[in-house]
DNA sequence: ACAGGATGTAAGCAAGCGCTTACTAACGGG
DNA sequence: CCCGTTAGTAAGCGCTTGCTTACATCCTGT
């Protein structure tokens, strides 16, 4: 049986650490980060960082490898407008969206480009493109995806109003509005079609 | 006359500073870039750099000075797709588009957020609200802002394909032809106008 | 019970950062 | 011609960064 109450815990001092990183990853990005910071708020000696994740590089890899399969698992309709709930309704702290923002937050290091243009971004697109029928759909998918990596620095990291302020339920309809117009319409052609 | 070939000279020092510091925020952002760096590439002594600018990040303000009134003196209607083109034509080096992409890799650092915040961002939502009648014209506006940010973002910093890749011509058509509809579109009411 | 691995801690290293200081060398007006 | 001002240089200061090391302590299998 296990002890009462286990004051050395690997799990739980790993899963401290994660938990911390990615709070501070969400809310200040990867390079503002230190891994003292990161220590401190899990409230564990920084050593057990590098012990438990051999960098704070790999850490980050952790941090971000949360979110990869949840969003995309559901109806492909509905992805679009579930990434615009975990963008804009920034109040809870839910570990897909720390982890999303931790993302958004890192877009200029290099381990998150790579994970953002590879893996995850590709991903996004893949299913976006299956909603347009235009010989472009993935170009168009792309200009979907940027346009959440944009909305999500301007509003959080930017803090720019009106958007910062505006309510989330209808930034959500406008964008959702626009997006599918993007992904159905047809450039007007001089043959006429 | 001037002296033949002046070896001390202020102005062509501060110059060549200022063109080395435009270039390499542009390439890496300012958390990247070191005053180090700069005077390396401006071939110039480092303690140079903090006798004409005092600071880091006052030389990093006069960079992004560059451009703010230049793109905005023209008409309205063009505004977006003349921004669009310093975004996406991105192989010059023109002084214009080294700020605005130093404004945009730069956009975790405190004082590029400010700038876009509360002046350029405010300027450019000013003039692009006025091509919509809707009430909420500003918010519609920070989201074209927005969608800016990611463009650039997500091409020149992740470098994600097809964006990254495709026509420029193209995906500035795309844009520009979401972005009317985004403008000047209303949502549907039960109430039917 | 006790050896040995797992867990936690304190201290510090090398490198890099922005910035400053103390100095030399060139210029130009009197 | 000389001297104060200006331009340029070399060195390094104080600090922070990610990461490592040497060591103390606890837990568990036999």
């Amino acid at each position: 049986m296990s002890g009462p109450t286990r004051r050395r815990d690997a799990g739980a001092t790993r899963a401290a650490l994660l938990e911390a990183a990615a709070g501070l990853f969400a809310e200040q990005g990867y390079e503002r980060t230190t891994v003292r910071e990161v220590a401190a708020r899990a409230g564990v000696n920084q050593a057990l960082l590098f012990r438990y994740f051999g960098s704070k590089e790999e850490l980050f890899a952790e941090v971000l490898a949360v979110q990869s399969d949840e969003l995309l698992a559901g109806p492909v309709e509905t992805l679009l407008e579930r990434v615009l709930a975990d963008l804009l309704w920034d109040a809870d702290a839910d570990r897909v969206r720390q982890s999303l923002r931790a993302l958004l937050r890192s877009v200029g290091h290099a381990g998150a480009a790579e994970l953002l243009r590879d893996r995850l971004g590709t991903a996004y697109v893949r299913r976006l493109a299956t909603l347009s029928d235009a010989p472009d759909a993935e170009l168009r998918a792309d200009l979907l995806v940027a346009w959440l990596l944009g909305i999500g620095l301007l509003r959080s990291v930017v803090g720019k109003q009106p958007l910062a302020g505006a309510d989330p339920a209808e930034v959500s309809a406008l964008v959702l509005r626009t997006a599918r117009h993007l992904l159905e319409e047809r450039p007007a052609t001089g043959s006429g079609d």
